[in-house]
DNA sequence: GTCTATAGAGTGATAGAC
DNA sequence: GTCTATCACTCTATAGAC
C-alpha cells in the first residue's frame, strides 16, 4: 500500500467525519490534503473506489473487536471491554455511522457487504449472550427468541448512538451509551450475573474518583 | 393556503419519502409536479421555505397523535393505538424519519425547533409511564430514573426504526415495531400489567386470524 | 400566478503534459 | 506519481416576459 494512498485514506476519514460523507467532494479533499484533484483520481479513480477502500479497513478493524459468532466467547467483563473498544472505532469511522444510509444509496456494492455484515454482528452478540446463559450470568428460562430480540435490541442501540446524539442535539459520552447498554441487559442477569455487574460497574466509579483526585 | 402550495408540499413528501431528501432537487420537483421551476420558487423561494412549511405540518399532525406531557394519559390500550397511529405517521413523513440529521444539518432553524420537540416527545412518553404505574400496570419499585430511561429507549427504537430498517436491508412492517416496543416494556410491567398485554396481543392474533380467512 | 431563460457555483470524472 | 486544465452535468436561486 502506498504511502500517499494511506494519507489519502486517513485525510477522507477526518474529513468524512467532521462534515458528513455527502459534504466532501473530491475537490474539497484534495484541497484539504495539499493534493491536486488529478493526483486524488490516480490513486482512487473514482469516490467509490476510495470509500470502498475505507470500508474494507473498517471492517477488518471491527472484526478485530467483535470476532464472528463462533470465536465470541465474551464473560460479562470482556463484553464490558468490548463494548469500550468498540466505543472507540466508532469515533474513528464516526461519518459510516452517521451517514451509513447515504453511503449505501450511493453504492451498491457497500450495501450488500454491510447487510451481510450487520446480520453477523448480531449472531455475534447472539452467541455472546448464549455463552453467558451458559456460564451462569444470564436467566436459563429465556428463549432463544429472547435472546435474538436483546441481540438485536443492543446491535440496535450501539450503532445508531452517535446519530442519535446529534439529532437531539445533546453531547455524547461513552458512559451513556454503557448504562444504555446494561440497562437493557439488566432484566436478562441472573444474581450472579447482577453482582458482576454490579462489580463491573461499581470498580468504575472508583476509577473514575481515582482519576478526579488527580 | 393557495391549492398550489398544498399540492406541492404533498407532492415534496411523496418525492423526498421515495428518493430521499437530499436526492430531490427543486428542478426535479418541478418536473414531477408539471410546474415550471420559476413557478415552484414563487411559491417557496428557498428549499427551506419548504421543509419548513412541511415541518410546521408534521408537528401538527404528530402533536394530536402524541400530545403535551400533561395531556398525555394512556392506558396499555390507548398506548398500543398510539403506537399505530405514530407508525401510520411515520410512513406519511418517512423522509423525516430517515433524513433527519441530514436536515437538521442543512436547516438551523429546523434543528432547534426539533430538538426541543424530541424533548417534549420523551416527556411526553415518561409522563405515559408515570400514569400507567398510577393505574398498577407499570411496578411501582421501578425508580424514576428507570422511567426516564425506558422513555428514552422508546423514543429510540420508534424513531429510528425505519432507517435501521433499511440499513439492514429488509422488510418493514408495523407488527416488528409492536413487538419490539412491548419487548422492551415487558420487565417493567406487574402481573397485572402483563395480563392487559397478553390480551392486547392475544386479540391481535384472532384479528389476524380473522383476516386471514376472508 | 405562471412561464422561459439563465446566472453562478459546485459536482464527479477525464486528458494529457511533465 | 503528480500536476494543470477542463468537460459535462447538476444544484439553488434570480430576472423578467406574459
Amino acid at each position: 500500500m502506498s504511502k500517499t494512498k494511506d494519507r489519502i485514506m486517513e485525510g477522507a476519514i477526518a474529513l468524512f467525519n467532521l462534515y458528513g460523507f455527502s459534504n466532501v467532494s473530491m475537490q474539497r479533499m484534495a484541497d484539504d490534503l495539499g493534493l491536486s484533484p488529478g493526483n486524488l483520481t490516480y490513486h482512487f479513480p473514482r469516490k467509490e473506489d476510495l470509500m470502498l477502500s475505507i470500508y474494507n479497513l473498517f471492517q477488518k478493524e471491527i472484526l478485530f473487536i467483535i470476532p464472528n459468532p463462533e470465536e465470541n466467547k465474551p464473560d460479562l467483563v470482556v463484553f464490558d471491554n468490548q463494548i469500550r473498544a468498540f466505543y472507540k472505532l466508532q469515533q474513528r469511522f464516526l461519518f459510516f455511522y452517521l451517514d451509513l444510509l447515504e453511503i449505501e444509496r450511493s453504492y451498491e456494492v457497500i450495501a450488500q457487504k454491510h447487510y451481510a455484515h450487520i446480520n453477523n454482528q448480531i449472531d455475534s452478540l447472539e452467541a455472546g449472550l448464549k455463552y453467558n446463559q451458559g456460564l451462569g450470568n444470564l436467566k436459563n428460562n429465556d428463549d432463544m427468541k429472547t435472546l435474538r430480540f436483546l441481540a438485536e435490541q443492543l446491535w440496535f442501540t450501539a450503532v445508531f448512538w452517535p446519530r442519535q446524539i446529534r439529532v437531539r442535539g445533546i453531547d455524547d459520552n461513552l458512559t451513556n451509551l454503557r448504562e444504555a447498554l446494561w440497562q437493557q441487559i439488566g432484566p436478562h442477569l441472573t444474581s450472579k450475573g447482577k453482582n458482576k455487574v454490579k462489580l463491573l460497574l461499581k470498580m468504575e466509579q472508583l476509577d473514575l474518583q481515582k482519576l478526579d483526585h488527580k
